[in-house]
DNA sequence: CGTCGTCTTGATCGTCTTCAATGTATGTGG
DNA sequence: CCACATACATTGAAGACGATCAAGACGACG
């Protein structure tokens, strides 16, 4: 076995069979037919990072491709003097790296314990050529991830603080509620799990900004604080009007 | 014939042959075999559109997909209260619209007149599912705008008004260098060809503020007024330092 | 208990928006 | 041909919003 060259969590993902995977129906597998999933089996390999460790950084060519099983990731770009856009996250199921490109112009870093299924790109390259279902599927993941960089360019050049952070809320408990095919509810708890830091980055904002825009969504009753990096939907609709939706 | 049917420019491309087309190799249709060129060539059909016509518009379910062949149409987002931020430039050989998804969120406006190269979905569909040389190229042409996307994300989010005016004639600069393969370079002209509120629409800022810029830019020897809604790049390092790039 | 990282809150400052007036180019009808 | 209208652009003054600088609070952990 050649377990111990991999880096893997304890009882970790190294095991798992394609057909017991849990983003199995999500990721770019999703319509791989069973000789096409016979070939991803041979060819993936798990690997694990921790929270903080880079992915893959500016100016790399990286050598292999992947899909996010576990955990969370951000992908950020940096100017030269240091200020910091995040300009995506990475959640279960989402493709990571670029085929048909050698060189990122972005920073990959996990921001949680994170797993990856991945592939050296010259094998993912081949499987894509052979078979135009993979390919489909993620042509169509990249045209859902172009719309959302779309959306979240509407909230970066025209909404205010307060709408930016309500929008984030908003859009967090959208997705977790997905997971259950549920829409998101007054009560519901929505775990952040980001530090203000990582929100101010994703949200183009100072850590204070993001902070005072929080407290006034709870002293205005939209909201209320949870324990650390929760809170708890108070007015769904006050809400949507303060993330400058349509209600 | 059937061309009184269509809305043709006079001497418009609804004749040109697809090997004569001007975006022959950059569009959708780039690595498209001789069988494939064929079977466009039957199913595709010239459309005009002048200035402020809306090609596309959010909650619709365009019936056409296609590629520009000739203008400029801008793709914005609208919030509930008016404010309107521009996502997408489209220029020659880009692709319009989106397949493998009904609805779109956002609005394409012909900026100045337009002809697209149209398709109806369902044949392009059936086009896609049998060419994986197109299907690659669309998915080649769409990561591209993701990366452009993300790039525009950090300026939205993290740059000065200064620096987004600068990076937007940079940008522009090297675009049109680019289509001769070459640099930009000082002296060179560049013509915006956009209106002070499309400007201000693709950098999150106002009319005024987009103004003000361009006269410091002025100001400070970094560029020169040329006629009309064109421009001379003066100082060219200078340019790159105030639009927040490394030198 | 003290330290470190994270978060919150306050005071001040600068940038961009807003409101308003003026300027410039293009086209139209008298 | 010129007065006038319209659209687009520039410039100024005032104000709002978010950034910055600074201090303190909170929680986790050794």
């Amino acid at each position: 076995m050649s377990q111990n060259r991999m880096t893997l969590t304890a009882a970790g993902p190294g095991q798992i069979r394609c057909r017991d995977c849990t983003i199995r129906l999500r990721a770019v597998c999703a319509h791989a037919d069973m000789l096409a999933l016979t070939e991803l089996e041979r060819i993936k390999r798990y690997r694990s990072y921790t929270p903080g460790q880079v992915i893959a950084s500016t100016g790399e060519e990286p050598s292999v491709v992947g899909s996010l099983v576990e955990g969370v990731a951000h992908i950020s770009t940096l100017l030269p003097d240091g200020r910091r856009q995040m300009v995506g996250l990475l959640l279960p199921s989402d493709f990571v790296g670029r085929p048909g490109r050698s060189r990122i112009d972005y920073d990959i870093v996990a921001a949680t314990p994170v797993t990856i299924c991945t592939f050296r790109k010259p094998d993912f390259e081949r499987l894509l050529a052979s078979n135009p279902a993979i390919e489909r599927r993620l042509l169509d993941m990249t045209l859902d991830e172009l719309d959302a960089a779309r959306d979240w360019m509407t909230l970066l050049g025209r909404k205010s603080a307060r709408e930016r952070v309500a929008s984030l809320v908003l859009m967090i408990a959208r997705r977790d509620a997905a997971l259950n095919g549920e829409e998101p509810t007054e009560g519901q708890h929505v775990p952040l799990r980001l530090t203000r830091q990582a929100i101010a980055d994703y949200l183009g904002l100072t850590i204070e900004t993001v902070s005072r825009q929080f407290s006034a969504l709870a002293r205005d009753a939209l909201v209320a604080h949870g324990s650390q990096r929760t809170l708890e939907i108070l007015d769904l609709s006050g809400l949507m009007t303060a993330a400058g939706e349509a209600v």
